[in-house]
DNA sequence: CCTACAATGCTGTCAATGACAACAATGATG
DNA sequence: CATCATTGTTGTCATTGACAGCATTGTAGG
């Protein structure tokens, strides 16, 4: 993305024809460098993993100045957070587009879970960093409130459950907490290739069967 | 920092007297150089974790040159990998000591989880290392190797469950997925501080609970 | 129009780091 | 004692994150 037909001297020289109306035209200086930073550094990130990942080979990929970033990032870990946030929102948006509140308990947490399981998988290296412990205060506050509107989904999913009678009784979080670890710790597995991809899709069902009936015989 | 109240100077002197009889002798240079990295980049690893870990600050630790590491580690990672193993071995022994294979499955699942969770927590930063996809092929053999041994432990609990008629048939590996799901998600949950200590080790009844009896009311 | 001013980017620089090469000391081996 | 493998040491390089100071662009007032 962002090809760059490279050069400032080109740019510098050209400036003054402003009129090619291109909608791609960036403003002044780089136009949409945040963003152009996140996509670079989201794509490097699936292709190189996190330790690979320099604000100065950023900067070259997108053809600014090592120290442009600077301006919009106050350092690493600041890009680093808002890639993560960037990284739940899709989640949120998978899961809602995944999730049918009509349906049945069993059928609608297998949805949940195959949703959240294809995106850990196709983003492993981006939840590394959605679940990493940070300890700065105003980042943590983002983070918490991306979280929670992410096991929304399942909390309510379990709430709806719990009023029609199709599950037991009790608090939601807690039982929502047993059955988000269940699937965290599935996509985790799977994420580190302790466990086959399609295997794990395959298992989904057979953990969503076995959390609601058990593993006791009947 | 590096108060080193210094061992080499008195190493180098004394090494003559080598009538000591300490089993923790070093043979020259430094003795213990391999286990001292390790030793100290676990410290430094709990105290501030693995992206203020670097090579050089470790071998002012130890008092030594900033290459020496380079004797013992090819690089970095080879130092983590190797730091990841002792954590399999300490878990492995967690474990070990946790496990009372004459109890009844439930009770022994319960303990097996407390284990497995504390040892989580207490070292949250060397799990990140544990758990860390590496795609050199070398050190993701013996990983593997320790992840088997560290499984074997739930496996064997299930399966023996199982012979017992205590819990549902079915393939051993598919079941203790499931439980080392749960159990695995819920200690990933702690150690991002989505879920505060205590409440981890309290939800650890209530998980067992919950994996044993299902979600569908009785 | 022309001059502050804010936003954004650039060049220059620094200290820290990981990796490597060349050299030195230590102890084992014959 | 001579040779050699181990293990450390010093020296050096390229890369990196962070920061300071300057330049360019566009905007707002007068």
């Amino acid at each position: 993305m962002v090809p760059m037909q490279s050069e400032k001297s080109e740019q510098t020289a050209e400036k003054p024809a402003a009129q090619t109306a291109q909608p791609e035209t960036r403003p002044y200086h780089h136009g949409g460098l945040r963003s152009a930073l996140l996509a670079s550094a989201e794509r490097t990130l699936r292709e190189k993993g996190v330790g690979s990942l320099s604000l100065r080979e950023l900067a070259r990929d997108v053809g600014v100045s090592h120290a442009a970033p600077g301006r919009h990032f106050k350092d690493k870990q600041a890009l680093l957070n808002a890639l993560a946030l960037s990284g739940y929102e899709r989640m949120a948006q998978a899961l809602d587009a995944a999730d049918d509140p009509g349906l049945p308990f069993q059928p609608r947490l297998t949805a949940l879970a195959r949703a959240y399981l294809g995106f850990a998988l196709d983003n492993a290296a981006l939840l590394e960093l959605m679940y990493a412990r940070k300890h700065e205060p105003d980042a943590a506050e983002q983070m918490a409130a991306a979280v929670d509107r992410t096991v929304g989904h399942l909390e309510r999913a379990v709430a709806a459950a719990q009023q029609r009678g199709e599950i037991i009784d009790g608090d939601p979080a807690h039982l929502t907490l047993v059955v988000g670890a269940a699937l965290h710790g599935l996509a985790s597995f799977t994420a580190n290739d302790m466990v086959a991809t399609d295997a794990a899709m395959a298992a989904v069902e057979e953990v969503v069967q076995h959390l609601l009936h058990g593993l006791k015989p009947r």
